[in-house]
DNA sequence: GCCAACGTTGGC
DNA sequence: GCCAACGTTGGC
């Protein structure tokens, strides 16, 4: 079982819609990266937990986990016209997006911060590619380790 | 294939 | 709102 982290700016779609939504599920779409849509198509799985990330915004961090409900398939807001997301490139017969449904888990009592993260930058998050410089993937890979060590700061 | 221009992201 | 970082685009 792998573990991820989603990044989402709350202005645009928070924890709090997500804990709205039917079935507290939610299409994760509109990822126009090809390295973020490699790990939707063939590296998450069923099953697989990740962090909710709220960016740009006041208090940025991770404040809740969600569930891959359904793994990897084609993103239809490329195809739609009218959708903010849309990418006339994008074949229907030949896919250019992807996106995954993930399911609300819990959403934590606080905001883990991207401050306090970055407390532990020097050691056990030293990988953590959520603190490194630049970062801008909506979806990064997270370790069983920094996993572990980010729910004991809970 | 190089690289400047441009658009987007995201912390601050 | 500012600006640094980065991916993409397109002229050459």
């Amino acid at each position: 079982m792998n573990h991820w982290l989603f990044k989402s700016e709350p202005d645009t779609f928070g924890i709090d819609d997500l804990a709205a939504a039917p079935r507290r599920t939610t299409p994760w779409d509109g990822v126009r990266n090809y390295q973020a849509r490699n790990m939707l198509r063939d590296a998450m799985k069923r099953g697989d937990t990740g962090f909710f990330y709220h960016s740009n915004c006041e208090v940025p961090g991770i404040v809740g986990i969600v569930r891959v409900a359904r793994e990897g398939y084609p993103d239809a807001s490329a195809f739609d016209r009218k959708h903010r997301y849309h990418d006339p490139d994008s074949d229907p017969e030949a896919p250019r997006w992807y996106a995954v449904d993930v399911a609300l888990v819990r959403k934590f009592a606080r905001v883990i911060s991207l401050d306090e993260l970055r407390a532990h930058a020097g050691g056990a998050l030293a990988q953590m590619l959520i603190l490194r410089r630049g970062n801008r993937l909506s979806v990064t890979p997270v370790s069983r380790t920094e996993w572990d060590f980010i729910l004991s700061l809970e």
